[in-house]
DNA sequence: TATTGTTATACTCTATAACTATA
DNA sequence: TATAGTTATAGAGTATAACAATA
């Protein structure tokens, strides 16, 4: 049997090391903002700024779930205390009586309005400061295939996924 | 009262997106990894890989917190764990009563080592597979100085964080 | 039968505050 | 007084499995 060599190279592992700090940091630092400024966790503006960016602010639960939640339980859990807050509201759906379509309140509109200046300047100075204009053009353009191929690729342990 | 322009721009809102989304299905992917091939947690990893890497394979709490962990008890609750499960072990530091030694065990080296490769290889076939060695070089040019300005930046709301 | 969503439940993790002990 | 760490406790979030209803 042959040695096998590291599998990351000296490079590879310094990008992954400062990929996840950088994610790590951010992401604290954004989730304590909106926690402040709106009192929503982060899984609870992603849904929000999904809602408020669709056609008629609303998705069916499932459509909903996809890259926010990785289980149907969890999505329906942060569902529960977002219209409890009457943040967004829930209704079957109209051309398949098991889906549940869920809605953006006027209140949920205002939410997002409201936590998004302070999210984008989190964002802004934190991450885009010591970085130009083409260093971010440079960075898009490495993640956007990084996020297809992650994207199109079977988790390697299929089964337990086929519902995100 | 000047109407304020949008803090990011749409290159910049990509960038985050891609970069949220990345990370976050990678993190996903490593933390079943870790958990079936070692029944470790990415924080647990974490600490594990750093008493590892260490010169006696020790560091202090204090020392061992830094960048893995926001709050101390959320460290003392995760070396007990991994107190318990015998992959470290604890002992008041000589030279300062206050302090407390934290040291990786041969067991604990061995569950790194378990999970190392599994580790390696999402990583290798999920984030490097579709970016070329020039690509990496460059993604680790463009995370080194926004990794740098985070650690030195201030969080804005400082005095919470005095203690990482 | 397959799909959509909910519920019950159990568990992991995190954070705040109060506390102990040493410097 | 300040620092290092622990404990108690409470809360938020997640996932699995069992379930009900519709396609």
């Amino acid at each position: 049997m042959a040695e096998s060599p590291p599998l990351l190279d000296p490079v590879q592992l310094g990008a992954y090391f400062a990929l996840i700090e950088v994610v790590d940091l951010l992401r604290h630092a954004i989730e304590q903002q909106l926690r402040e400024a709106g009192d929503l966790s982060y899984v609870q503006f992603q849904l929000l700024a999904r809602l408020n960016g669709a056609p008629e602010g609303s998705h069916r639960m499932t459509d909903l779930a996809d890259g926010v939640v990785y289980s149907r339980s969890g999505l329906t859990y942060q569902a529960g205390l977002l219209e409890k807050a009457g943040l967004v509201t829930r209704a079957p759906s109209p051309e398949d009586e098991r889906s549940v379509t869920v809605t953006i309140t006027d209140a949920g509109r205002e939410r997002v309005q409201r936590v998004l200046p302070g999210h984008a300047e989190v964002v802004s100075r934190m991450l885009f400061q010591p970085l130009s204009g083409k260093d971010v053009e440079t960075l898009a353009g490495l993640l956007q295939p990084v996020r297809e191929h992650m994207r199109s690729t079977p988790p390697r342990s299929a089964a337990r996924r086929r519902r995100r």
